[in-house]
DNA sequence: GATATTTAATACGATATCGTACTACATACC
DNA sequence: GGTATGTAGTACGATATCGTATTAAATATC
C-alpha cells in the first residue's frame, strides 16, 4: 500500500473532460472507499467486503446465499466460497430453511459477531472522519447515494 | 421485511436501521455499478475495471504504472499484471520515461483505442438510462459523488 | 564521487472471484 | 400423480488480485 507521497498531493486525479460521469465516478469512489476501509479494519482480520457481509448478516434474521448474492451483486459461486471461508473461521452457521429444502439461512455465530464488532470499532472513526470532511453536506451526500443506488438497480433490473 | 417485496425482482435490499451510512452505501452502489457495467460492455471483451483504465489512458498523455496505482487505488502488483494483460492483447505500449529510467508511460495502441471505443458504445446507453432514472437529480448526484470522492481521498491521505 | 536510502516496477506464490457444468429440491402442467 | 421445467446451491477449473521479497534506478548523505 503506497503511503505518503511527500509533497502533499497524493491523489493526482486527472479529471478530464468527458471522462467524468456519474457511473465512472461511482466506480472511482468505490475504489477509494474500498481501500480506505480495507486498511482501517485490517487488524480485525476482515476486509471491506467481508465487513459489509457480516454487517448485513448481523442486522437481520440472516439471509440465504441467493439473497446475499442479489444484495451485493456477487456471483452465486463467490457467495458459496464466502460461506465456506466464514464457516472455516467459525463465524457463521447454516440454519435450515423450512420453506425450501435446497436452501438455508446464514447466521453469525457469537465469534462472528465479536469479529464484526471489532471491525466496527475500527470502522467507526474513519466513518466519522469522512462525515467530518463532508461537513454539512454529509446527509445530502448520503441521500444522493441512496438515490443513485436505486437508479442503478432500476437500470440493472431493466437490463436483466 | 423491507422495500419492494412484490415481484420476483432481483434486488431486494433490506435497508436496515443503523446499517446504512455513507461509506457502506458507497460500497453497495459500487457493487451494483460494477455489475451493471460488466454486463453492459461484456461483448467488447473488457470488464468494468478495464474500461475505466482504458478510459483514463485514452483521455491523456498516458500514465505511469504508479500513477495508475494511485489513481485507482489498486496494488502496484495488480497494475503490473494489468500491463502484462493489456500488452498481450496488443492494446497498450510502453513509452520510455525520459525523467525516470525505472519507469515508463502507458499508452493505448490503435487497437486498444478501438476496443475502448467499442466498449464506450455499449456503455453510453446505460449511462443515459441511469441519468434518465436520476432525472433532475442527475447533476446534483454527480456533484455530490465528486465531493464524496475528495472527502474520502482526504481521509485516506490522512490515514496513510 | 562513493555509499546509503528511497522509490518504481516486477516475479512469484497464496488466495479470491467467477464461469461452466452439475445435483437436488421445488413448482408447473398435464 | 407423473413428468417437465425452473431454481438454489456447489464442485471444479481458469484467471485475477495482491502480499512479500527482489532488482534496478534515483535521490540523499557524507
Amino acid at each position: 500500500m503506497t503511503k505518503a507521497d511527500g509533497d502533499g498531493s497524493p491523489a493526482k486525479r486527472p479529471i478530464v473532460g468527458g471522462l467524468s460521469n456519474v457511473l465512472f465516478d461511482a466506480w472511482l469512489v468505490s475504489r477509494s472507499v474500498h481501500q480506505l476501509i480495507d486498511t482501517a479494519i485490517e487488524e480485525s482480520g476482515l476486509d471491506a467486503d467481508e465487513f459489509a457481509i457480516y454487517s448485513v448478516l448481523a442486522s437481520g434474521e440472516g439471509m440465504t446465499p441467493s439473497d446475499l448474492s442479489h444484495w451485493m451483486a456477487a456471483a452465486p459461486t463467490t457467495v458459496s466460497s464466502y460461506v465456506k471461508r466464514f464457516e472455516r473461521r467459525g463465524h457463521i452457521t447454516r440454519i435450515p430453511n423450512p420453506e425450501d429444502g435446497r436452501s438455508y439461512r446464514l447466521q453469525l455465530t457469537a465469534t462472528g459477531r465479536a469479529a464484526h464488532r471489532h471491525a466496527g470499532e475500527l470502522f467507526t472513526p474513519i466513518l466519522a472522519h469522512t462525515e467530518d470532511a463532508l461537513g454539512a453536506r454529509a446527509e445530502k451526500t448520503h441521500a444522493q447515494l441512496l438515490t443513485l443506488l436505486h437508479a442503478v438497480d432500476a437500470v440493472r433490473d431493466e437490463h436483466a
